[in-house]
DNA sequence: TGACCGGTGGAAAGCGCATTCCCACTTGTT
DNA sequence: AACAAGTGGGAATGCGCTTTCCACCGGTCA
């Protein structure tokens, strides 16, 4: 029943498993020819397939690239999930897939289940947790890591670091200029919007639609506009969705002659298209009533009308670039708090007809 | 620089590694409460994290498994994803990702290394290609994954069976009535359509896509229409893009007058999205100049205007399902001829905007 | 011709853990 | 009081493979 094994094979072939081991996997010391030839045919007669687990075991090196995500059908992470999926083909390692829903408790899991089978690399794409509530779960998530890097795994993290992890050999980051370009996107659309703003952010305490917000604000007031009100809602479509239906009802019960229609900016594109089908719900256009602007721009935003205005981001490369990233050698110079070199991630902003001026 | 191993806890416990050994993983026997007390303890002081390499080759049961996309940003495929990821958690098992742009070869190779890694069930996402050029590579697949169950591997496959593997155990297939569900939307269509249908299908030889084709041709002899003429291109949204600007400089250079507006059905719902995107660039309106019909009801979809008609299949559960199919008792009687009982795969038909008259 | 050497295959020691005996000991019987 | 049954812990074996280390063989140089 069970799979053949190298000592099978080496015994058809008459020759040691040591020799056997020789010509099948990639060794320094390659048998005499007549000999490898039988061996592979013995190989080949039994069907035999190496057991990854057992070579793991003898070469203390897995093969694996662990991958946390928040959600894996999300747009914006199965993008980052391809990337690494590409990086990983490159380097000849295989993925292994953890999705968390967004929490550090279950990224704590998520990495200690990595860490227990022992991947050679753990890559985290969801964004960091500030808030309160999150804090011990933070520290878990921290100490794990911790461990699992001394003993000599490799970290990648997609945007800001761990929080409480210290700078150490195998722990990089890979920044994402969320607070620059949200700044950038809000000086252009101050430029061409006279109305208020406001801002449909992720939950307080979600470090990347924090950045995204705090930049913005700041591009504002760089443009001597007044901050913008913010809105805290689910990181998703579906809050995104909640938030547009209650601009919607404020919209709708305002004077229409009571000024410009107002700029709303969503932490993220999904949310921007949770947004619009709420307005649209309720009878208001975009740009017309609103202007709404996102961030990412996810690969299907284009097919999406009124073309949604938005900061474009590498996705497919950040994936790859923090899976090479934390594969690279960790001696060089290259602690996690410079980031991963050689590999700036930048964006683009990108104004399209969702706020374009009425 | 390694991670603390069984025997340095139990030499720090004060005990053997065979009471450490059941103490810190679920044994049929438990230590008495003195004892495992104190290995605990020592566990938590080393930082101890079991080996999940070394117990899988102590038990041989890796806790793995495979699966096979064609796109992981494809959202068909992540919504499956979403559904295995699922059910592997409640199994506690963890997902070993692999994509394979849709080639046989590429699955072969990604089934050989899943199979190396003694994965316990390998499921496959992607559809078959019945072309003539993958014949060869569809061979090797079937034997690779022959010889996988055979070892005792448990194989789940979305849709169509195998090319070319036999009924055996652990092999089962969850089918999807695609054929079934074309022919009821084309019957729907063709109630309300008086122009010409087109099909624009995936490449020829593609066994989700052939399926589809072959139930709505059905579905239109049934009500009495003509064949629709079958236009193949790629399987993706691009390949819908490509198809909808052929058709759109064909809808251009017709006379106004010339009958009622063309009917396309769209293999699947990104190629359906394609399609209007391409009309739209040419100028041309949805369901005004031609009406878009697609396949699959992926999420996203209900934020795009116009509203798509389509046909729903529960993607997660088709993910959660074949999963749990595969890992199912492989004695039951259930070969996979007859699919995976009790978790019959329905769909419905959903007219939306997209086809209503002009 | 004898000492030295690169090259080749085998023996054996792990890698980290689960598990099957096996033994010493504590309880429960008549 | 003697023995059976039951219990808790340890020694040893093996999972399938890699990798020194060793023995050996033909060949080269002095």
């Amino acid at each position: 029943m069970a799979a053949s094994t190298l000592a099978e094979v080496a015994k058809l072939a008459g020759v040691s498993p040591a020799t056997a081991s020789r010509v099948l996997n990639g060794s320094a010391r390659t048998p005499g020819a007549g000999i490898a030839e039988r061996v592979r045919q013995a190989a080949e007669s039994l069907g035999y397939v190496a057991n990854a687990q057992a070579q793991a075991l003898a070469k203390s090196s897995t093969g694996l690239i662990g991958l946390i995500v928040h959600d894996i059908a999300d747009p914006y992470f199965s993008a980052i999930a391809q990337g690494v999926q590409s990086a990983a083909r490159q380097e000849r390692r295989m993925v292994l897939l953890a999705t968390t829903d967004g929490t550090p408790a279950g990224e704590k899991e998520a990495a200690a289940a990595f860490a227990a089978r022992r991947a050679d690399a753990i890559v985290i794409a969801g964004s960091r947790s500030t808030r309160a509530e999150d804090s011990a779960a933070n520290s878990e998530l921290a100490a794990e890591l911790e461990r699992y890097c001394r003993n000599g795994g490799r970290l990648g993290v997609v945007g800001q670091g761990i929080i409480g992890l210290p700078d150490m050999a195998g722990y990089r980051t890979l920044p994402v200029p969320n607070e620059e370009l949200a700044r950038e996107l809000a000086a252009a659309l101050a430029a061409t919007h006279e109305g208020p703003f406001v801002v449909v952010a992720g939950p307080d305490g979600l470090a990347t639609s924090d950045e995204r917000v705090r930049g913005f604000q700041d591009g504002l007031a760089g443009a001597g506009r007044p901050a913008a009100e913010v809105l805290h809602t689910a990181f998703s479509r579906n809050g995104g969705f909640d938030a547009g239906t209650q601009l919607a009802a404020r919209l709708a019960s305002r004077p229409t002659d009571r000024g410009e229609p107002p700029c709303i900016f969503a932490g993220n594109d999904v949310m921007a298209i949770g947004i619009v089908a709420a307005l649209r719900k309720q009878g208001l256009s975009v740009p017309g009533d609103a202007a709404v602007a996102g961030f990412d721009d996810i690969e299907w935003l284009r097919d999406f009308r009124p073309e949604l205005s938005t900061v474009g981001l590498p996705l497919d490369d950040i994936g790859r670039q923090v899976t090479l990233g934390a594969l690279a050698d960790p001696s060089a110079a290259n602690p996690a708090a410079s980031g991963i070199t050689g590999t700036e991630i930048t964006g683009t902003v990108r104004l399209r007809r969702s706020t374009e001026g009425a």
